[in-house]
DNA sequence: ATTAGGG
DNA sequence: CCCTAAT
C-alpha cells in the first residue's frame, strides 16, 4: 500500500496534468463501449485477465495491493495509458458483462439516457478522477450520481459528496464490490478492480464506475445486476427523490441514496460481513460449477447473497419472544428469559392441610403463656413462622430441605403466632421423623429477646448444662427450642457477651449494620458475662439452688437473676 | 436421653 | 443449626 501510493500520485499527477484530455477519451470509450460492447470486451481480457489471476480468493489482501502497485507502476511509466489501461481493464470487463449478457435489454439505451444527463463527467474505466473535473463536471456529476442538481461550488465537497454516493450506492455493494480505500474490490469477481489509493482526491467516479464494477465484478451475477443496475441508474437518475426502489433487494441501495450519503457511508454489521463470508464460500462453490453459465448463475448468486440479510432477521424472530418494556422502550426478550428463578412458590397452607394439625395441648398453652407472660414481647415470640417440614416435605428429601430454608422466612408477621406454634409443633414431630433421614433442616428461628432472658434466667436457676431442665421449666411453651438449642444459645451468648462487653467494642453493636437483627441488650449480656463467670466456681451454688425447690422460685425473678 | 463441642 | 461423641 504505502509504497503504491507514491506511484500513484505520480500517476495521479499527470493525470491530472492531462485531466481535460482523459475525461475526453474517456467519455469517448464509454461512449464506445456503449455502442460497440463487443470490441470492448475484446480488448479487456488481456488486463483483465491479469487482474483475475492474481488472487481470486483475497479480496483485499495485501496480493491486491501489489497487483495494484504493479499496475501503478506501469502507470507511472507511462501515466496516461497505464490509468486507463487500469480503468480499462475494469471498465471493459463490467463493460464486457454488461454488453454480453445485457445488452439486448434497453441497458444500452437507458445508460446512453442516463449518460446524457450525465455530461461528461470523466469516466474513467472505473475510476475516474474528480479531481480533473472542473466544477461544473462536478456538479453535473452529482447530478448523476443523486439525481439532483447542485449549486455548490465547492469542489471538495462535490467530489465528497459524489464518491459518497457511489461508494455506497446499491450498485457497488450489491455487486459485491466493496469500497476501500478508494478501491473498489469485487469479491465476486474475485478480482479486485484497482482504483486509485490513497489518493485521498482521487475519487471514484459515479455511474459508470458503477456500472463498471457492477458488471465486472460479478461475471457470475453481472449479468443480472447489470441489467438491474442499469435499470437503476435510470431509474436513480428519475427517481432518486421519490425513492423509487428496485425489485432486487439490494435496491437498498436506492434508499441509502435518498437517505443520503452520511448514511450510505455506514459499515456493514459484523455479522453480515460473517454472513456474507459464508455465502460467500458458498458462493464460491458454485462459482467454480459453473464458469461457463455466470449470466444464468447470477442472478442465482445474487439472491443468495441477499439472503443472509433475511436470514438473519429471520433468526431474530425465530426465537419467541415477547415484548417487555424497559424504561419506556419497548423490547423482545426471549421468553426463556422470564423463567422463574426463584424456587417455586409453595403453598405453605397446604401443609397444615395435609398433615392433621397435631394439635399439642402444649401448643394451646405455649400460645396462651406467650400472650400472656412476654407481654410486650408477645408480637416478636415468633418472628419467622412458616415452618414447611410436613410429612409431604419429608417424603420429598434433601430438596425440600433446601427449599425451605430458602423460603422458610415467608411469614414474618407477628399475628401467625399460633399457626407458628402448630407448625412448630409439626416440626417437632417432623424434626423427629426427619431425624432419622437426617435431610430435614430446622427452620431458623431468630432467637427473641424473651426467648433470651428465659434463658439466662433459666442458666440463673439450673444453672449452665442443665438444658433439658431449663428447656422443659423455662421453654415450655417454645416447643421448638430444644435443649441442644439452648445449649447453644448460651454458648452465643456467652460469645458475645465476651466479645460485645470488651472495652474495645464498647457500645459497638458488631451487627448494628443490619437493622433487623435485634442487637442484644448489653444489660443481658452482662448477665450472660456474670452467671458464666459465677457458674464455674458456682458449682455449690448451683448444686444449692438446685436442692433447694425455693431457689429455683427466686431465681425466676428478675431481681434474682441481677443478683447472679 | 443429655450434654459438650466441633462444624 | 446440624452432627456426633461421650455420658
Amino acid at each position: 500500500m504505502l509504497l503504491k501510493e507514491p506511484d500513484f500520485e505520480e500517476g495521479y499527477s499527470e493525470l491530472e496534468t492531462n485531466g481535460e484530455i482523459h475525461t475526453q477519451q474517456f467519455d469517448a470509450d464509454l461512449e464506445v463501449d456503449r455502442l460497440k460492447p463487443s470490441d470492448d470486451s475484446l480488448d479487456i481480457p488481456s488486463k483483465c485477465t491479469v487482474v483475475h489471476d492474481h488472487k481470486p480468493d483475497k479480496l483485499n489482501t495485501e496480493q491486491g495491493d501489489n497487483n495494484i502497485v504493479h499496475q501503478d507502476n506501469a502507470s507511472t511509466e507511462t501515466p496516461k495509458s497505464t490509468v486507463l489501461n487500469d480503468s480499462c481493464s475494469a471498465e471493459k470487463e463490467k463493460a464486457d458483462a454488461c454488453s454480453r449478457s445485457v445488452n439486448n435489454s434497453s441497458t444500452g439505451p437507458s445508460v446512453s439516457g442516463v449518460t446524457s444527463s450525465v455530461p461528461d463527467f470523466s469516466i474513467l474505466r472505473g475510476e475516474v478522477c474528480l479531481d480533473n473535473l472542473t466544477i461544473r463536471e462536478l456538479q453535473e456529476a452529482f447530478r448523476a450520481t443523486f439525481g439532483r442538481e447542485t449549486t455548490v461550488k465547492d469542489k471538495l465537497w462535490l467530489k465528497r459528496r459524489i464518491t459518497m454516493g457511489l461508494t455506497n450506492s446499491c450498485d457497488v455493494q450489491s455487486s459485491g464490490c466493496v469500497v476501500k480505500d478508494y478501491k473498489i474490490v469485487c469479491k465476486d469477481a474475485k478480482h479486485k478492480l484497482p482504483t486509485i489509493e490513497g489518493l485521498p482526491k482521487v475519487e471514484v467516479e459515479a455511474t459508470s464506475l458503477v456500472r463498471f464494477q457492477v458488471l465486472g465484478s460479478g461475471n457470475e451475477r453481472d449479468t443480472s445486476s447489470c441489467s438491474y443496475y442499469r435499470s437503476e441508474d435510470q431509474q436513480r437518475s428519475s427517481n432518486r427523490l421519490k425513492g423509487v426502489s428496485t425489485d432486487n433487494d439490494e435496491s437498498e441501495g436506492t434508499l441509502q441514496d435518498e437517505q443520503g450519503a452520511a448514511k450510505r457511508l455506514r459499515k456493514p454489521t459484523k455479522r453480515y460481513i460473517e454472513e456474507l463470508a459464508d455465502t460467500e464460500t458458498l458462493d464460491s462453490t458454485g462459482k467454480l460449477s459453473s464458469p461457463g453459465k455466470r449470466a444464468a448463475h447470477g442472478e442465482v448468486l445474487l439472491r443468495q447473497r441477499v439472503t443472509p440479510l433475511q436470514e438473519v432477521d429471520s433468526l431474530s424472530i425465530t426465537y419467541p419472544t415477547r415484548k417487555d418494556t424497559f424504561g419506556g422502550f419497548s423490547v423482545h426478550v426471549p421468553y426463556a428469559s422470564r423463567m422463574r428463578r426463584g424456587r417455586p412458590r409453595r403453598n405453605f397452607i397446604s401443609f397444615l392441610d395435609d398433615d392433621p394439625p397435631v394439635e399439642c395441648p402444649e401448643v394451646q398453652m405455649a400460645v396462651e403463656t406467650m400472650l400472656g407472660k412476654d407481654g410486650e414481647h408477645v408480637n416478636h415470640v415468633s418472628s419467622a413462622v412458616e415452618v414447611p417440614l410436613m410429612k409431604n416435605a419429608e417424603k420429598k428429601g434433601g430438596h425440600i430441605e433446601t427449599a425451605e430454608k430458602k423460603g422458610g422466612h415467608i411469614e414474618t408477621a407477628d399475628n401467625k403466632e399460633i399457626r407458628s406454634i402448630e407448625a412448630d409443633d409439626i416440626c417437632r414431630t417432623d424434626a423427629k421423623t426427619k431425624t432419622k433421614r437426617g435431610l430435614k433442616r430446622k427452620h431458623h428461628r431468630a432467637w427473641t429477646l424473651s426467648e433470651v432472658l428465659k434463658l439466662v434466667d433459666g442458666v440463673a436457676q439450673f444453672g449452665p448444662g442443665k438444658w433439658s431442665e431449663i428447656r422443659r421449666l423455662s421453654f415450655a411453651s417454645y416447643s421448638y427450642r430444644t435443649s441442644v438449642d439452648l445449649k447453644d444459645k448460651w454458648r452465643n451468648l456467652l460469645r458475645a457477651s465476651q466479645t460485645q462487653l470488651s472495652p474495645e467494642n464498647d457500645g459497638v453493636c458488631p451487627r448494628k449494620s443490619n437493622p433487623s437483627i435485634i442487637p442484644i441488650p448489653p444489660a443481658i449480656l452482662l448477665r450472660v458475662k456474670e452467671l458464666a463467670e459465677l457458674q464455674p466456681q458456682a458449682g455449690n451454688l448451683a448444686a444449692a439452688i438446685k436442692f433447694s425447690g425455693q431457689s429455683s422460685k427466686v431465681a425466676q425473678g428478675r431481681g434474682s437473676s441481677g443478683f447472679l
